[in-house]
DNA sequence: AGCACGCCGACT
DNA sequence: GTCGGCGTGCTC
């Protein structure tokens, strides 16, 4: 007799069946709980327990998932502090785990048709340009039809086994436009010649139409796209077609890591930088880590060669400070005169692959910078500069197309200078304060920092020029959008935010309305900064740059670099482009970084702050996270949790400190938050009995 | 997750 | 007296 530790769905702990005939680890299996028939995962083998057990039933799908998916779910389990159920039920849509009995055989067969058949097209490949050679060369550097790499593009180690670069893992910068998928092609093809399976993710699904597109018809019949709104039917078909080999290139946002892939030897993440690829239920993972961690077990577990190394690329024109980090930590290593960090981050190395020529050669878009705070003066309280009113009057008279940008999302109640820009910050966090009217017996109200959770009085006058001008920075499209009618009452103004647009379909219809001619300025919010590519828009303006710098969070420059980044890359890519950039901060290094499209230089200030008050990556955090619609039973728990952590902090380099959540009530929730951070938190978490109620944040964004 | 059990408030 | 609220606790 076989015994079972043997996972049912839900359950928190593992429940132990018997079989008279062994079962392969990882299959999905039918039996029964209580007087109910459930499906169950049977995670490992055991020795006979002291009580009796209940049978195995029937095997539903033989090895459903490999030990090293499980490896993977367990290893999820403990460092995001999830269930196990949670992380193995990633890798199980429901369809699949809730499967009767009677569909096994229908199911089990191979599906007729692939996932998506396209027209195969006669594709011929684009020419390479010299620098996607090069990068290629790096890659893959025993490749005999491939010239070889350019020494100066990646640092010439000496032979020390410290140092020594990984060569499976690579961050492909490359500015907008220089053919980063061109890259990913060659890499997938490379992967399928070997027999293998690849996995492009990519942050949106619904954003990402035209990259589906070609790859699609690439690789007909060998491809299969995750997305959430797929039928069951889809859903079930795409897993066995995965589980069986059948498809070699797996495209999807992050819950594609979770496909029962066997034979994985390359991982693409497009887009590294945003931050969809963080999961915001449990389990709270982080794709990244995840793929990391995928590769970490691949090489462990591998009957891999030498030369048959599994490779993850990162793709990105913005790569996240962490990952630019990652890949040049070697270069600044080797600086002497550089000083070393309190805390030495243990990050994983990546080789680093530029791109920085525009495949068609184009020129990136000019920015310019419009100061708000000359305008207040001039007595201009529209949210539109003349700048910009003339460059939008122009592109009007052309029948070019406009697009303006409004960063809302995650707007805080920060509070600014009309006349000099002035914005109150943390002297601890180097965080912006954020403003609440009710705040202990401050009668103008006070400002709060969410990281530490030090508060002060709000200033009636600005500190640095003593102007009254001191308050909250208005937003909404709304009201954006009455003044646009106003100025421009023939323009025809489509409006697109979180009110208007609720899905992909909503997103394709603001992009055919656009591409038709049938809409000239597009105003909306985030979901405008991406995935747009459209011939005709000459023109883009941000309204108000500063909203998303006084956002709460260590991450809010590189935040806003990126993005305005990204939104200056809608414009100009076919015709000559310009972005026109609205801020009470001219002089802000993201701001300025972004009009001289300048990473390294953003980078190199960034690192710097980073390392001065030891963030990511001269540490680790992790997020205790409590929400209740009584405000003060959630301010008395999180103070009570924060007293308990604190006398835990025995060792140096720990740092906790317990705030409300930026947004007051949220959902109805009053929401506060211990962040823990330094080397290691996650230790101190272990010895700590979490309270019902508490979530657990790990890596927070 | 379900579905027990169990201990207190408003009703035919 | 009972019906029923949903707070803990167990399922091999």
């Amino acid at each position: 007799m076989h015994y079972y530790h043997t996972l049912i769905k839900h359950l928190p702990q593992l429940l132990t069946y018997q079989s008279e005939r062994a079962i392969p680890i990882g299959s999905l299996i039918r039996t029964q709980l209580g007087r109910k028939a459930v499906n169950g995962i049977v995670i490992q083998e055991i020795t006979q327990p002291e009580f009796e057990c209940v049978s195995i039933d029937e095997i539903l799908i033989l090895e459903a998932l490999t030990t090293l998916h499980l490896d993977l779910c367990k290893w999820m389990s403990s460092y995001y502090f999830a269930s196990l159920s949670r992380c193995i039920q990633l890798f199980l849509p429901s369809p699949i785990w809730n499967q009767k009995p009677k569909l096994k055989l229908d199911e089990q067969k191979i599906p007729l048709n692939p996932d998506n058949t396209h027209p195969s097209k006669a594709h011929h490949d684009q020419p390479l340009t010299t620098e996607q050679q090069q990068v290629l060369s790096i890659i893959f550097p025993n490749n005999p039809t491939q010239p070889h790499a350019n020494p100066p593009i990646f640092p010439l180690l000496t032979p020390n086994s410290e140092l020594r670069t990984s060569p499976t893992h690579f961050l492909l910068h490359g500015i907008t436009g220089s053919g980063k998928t061109e890259i990913y092609l060659q890499l997938i093809k490379k992967s399928i010649q070997r027999g293998k399976q690849s996995l492009l993710l990519v942050p949106e699904i619904a954003l990402t139409t035209e990259l589906i597109q070609s790859f699609s018809e690439h690789f007909p019949n060998q491809i299969s796209i995750i997305h959430s709104k797929r039928s069951d039917r889809e859903r079930i078909q795409s897993w066995h077609r995965i589980h069986q080999g059948h498809t070699k290139l797996i495209l999807g946002s992050r819950s594609a890591l979770f496909t029962p892939w066997k034979d994985l030897d390359t991982i693409i993440m497009d887009e590294e930088h945003e931050w969809t690829y963080k999961q915001e239920s449990s389990p709270r993972y982080h794709a990244k880590t995840v793929a990391e961690k995928i590769m970490q077990l691949r090489v462990e577990n591998s009957e891999f060669r030498e030369k048959e190394k599994p490779i993850l690329l990162l793709g990105s024109a913005t790569p996240s400070i962490e990952s630019y980090f990652q890949a040049t930590t070697l270069n600044s290593l080797l600086e002497p005169e550089r000083p070393r960090s309190r805390w030495q981050p243990s990050t994983l190395n990546y080789q680093l692959l530029t791109l920085t020529h525009r495949a068609n050669n184009s020129a990136l878009p000019t920015v310019t910078i419009v100061d708000l705070r000359e305008e207040y003066q001039k007595k201009n309280f529209s949210m539109f500069s003349e700048a910009l009113q003339e460059a939008i009057k122009q592109r009007l008279e052309k029948k070019e197309q406009i697009i303006l940008f409004l960063n809302k999302r995650g707007s805080s109640s920060s509070i600014t200078c009309r006349d000099c820009g002035f914005t109150p910050k943390c002297e601890n966090c180097d965080i912006c304060l954020t403003f609440h009217a009710k705040l202990k017996d401050f009668q103008d109200g006070g400002l709060i920092c969410h990281y530490c959770g030090s508060y002060q009085e709000n200033h009636r006058t600005c500190p640095e020029c003593h102007s009254a001008a001191i308050r909250h920075l208005g937003t909404g499209t709304q009201k954006a959008e009455e003044q646009l009618k106003q100025l421009f009452p023939e323009a025809r103004v489509l409006r697109a935010d979180k009110d208007t647009t609720g899905g992909k379909s909503d997103f394709e219809e603001i992009y055919h309305k656009m591409k038709d001619q049938k809409a000239d300025i597009l105003l909306g919010t985030q979901i405008i900064a991406k995935g747009l590519d459209l011939e005709n828009i000459t023109l883009t303006g941000i309204l108000i740059a500063d909203i998303g710098l006084h956002i709460p969070d260590f991450r809010a420059s590189e935040h806003v670099f990126q993005l305005l980044t990204q939104v200056a890359g809608r414009s100009g890519r076919h015709k000559p482009g310009e972005v026109i950039i609205q801020t009470y901060q001219p002089y802000h290094p993201a701001i300025m970084a972004a009009k001289e499209h300048d990473y390294e230089g953003f980078y190199k200030r960034e690192i710097a702050i980073r390392e001065q008050h030891l963030y990511s990556p001269f540490s680790e955090s992790v997020k205790l996270i409590y929400a209740h619609e009584n405000a003060k039973k959630a301010a008395d728990e999180a103070l009570k949790l924060y007293g308990e952590c604190s006398d835990l902090r025995k060792h140096r380099g720990i740092i906790v400190d317990y705030s409300p959540n930026y947004i007051p009530k949220l959902y109805g929730k009053f929401t506060w938050n211990i962040l823990i951070r330094g080397s290691d938190p996650r230790n101190l978490l272990t010895q700590l009995s979490l309270p019902p109620g508490w979530k657990i944040d790990v890596d927070p964004r």
